[in-house]
DNA sequence: TTTTATAAACTACATTTGTAGTCGTTATTC
DNA sequence: GAATAACGACTACAAATGTAGTTTATAAAA
């Protein structure tokens, strides 16, 4: 899979249609301005712009196109958290882990979910 | 702390100068040139944007100028990080482990390695 | 069916980023 | 000290990004 190249702004569209989809222009706007203030406009354009990287697509129906991603958020995750640790932690989780320790970032809560996650994955 | 605003070529020449500071000019080029092809210049430019935005500064000894960074890779991981987590996995360590290890990017290895670090956190 | 609200298409423009080029000035080396 | 190499300042320019505006077509409401 090539590098999945998704802007900041364009990814709080990619995020609304994660949630739902397929969506209306009119619906995606509704829901991406609960969380970010910009104009009708701007997240038109981003819309075009994510159609244009075939990122998105959409379809006509009854007049309307409605639009749905082409990239789940999975992958997209998988990409960004990998070169997270391919750019600072040598790809490797453990160190994230021990930076995390270290700047007390971890809870007690934290520590145990993460203990029960990890044993869990030895069975099976 | 406001947002530390670096690009991806920028960063670049910000891991020379965490690696080892202060640096010249041509420090720096020969560092940077090891794991890039860019051109002498474009690692000028970067360079002096880094001090526009003050990411890295300068001093001036016998006629040369010698560059070091401003802010310490440690905040910057955190950052990103932290970054990582609040867009995707609201901001905690768990989901993205469980991410890793549901993506079988996990090995024995780095299972055990993450639990020792967890194991001694606890004794702190 | 005329108005009104949406949608769609297209255009705009400043800033940031990637990637150099040019030219005058000091060091360094013969 | 003259030639060469490295430095420093400044300029360039396309693509990507953030953030809209304008114009035209279409659907919904009155």
């Amino acid at each position: 899979m090539t590098k999945l190249n998704i802007s900041n702004s364009e990814l709080e569209i990619m995020k609304a249609l994660w949630r739902q989809q397929p969506l209306t222009v009119g619906q995606v706007i509704e829901r991406v301005k609960m969380s970010n203030d910009w104009h009708d406009n701007t997240i038109k354009t981003l819309l075009n712009r994510l159609l244009k990287k075939e990122l998105a697509a959409r379809f006509r129906e009854g007049g309307r196109f409605f639009y749905q991603p082409l990239v789940t958020e999975e992958d997209y995750l998988t990409q960004e958290s990998e070169g997270l640790l391919t750019k600072f932690f040598e790809g490797k989780m453990a160190p994230l882990v021990a930076h995390f320790a270290n700047h007390k970032k971890l809870t007690a809560k934290d520590v145990a979910e993460i203990q029960a996650i990890l044993e869990q994955m030895k069975h099976d």
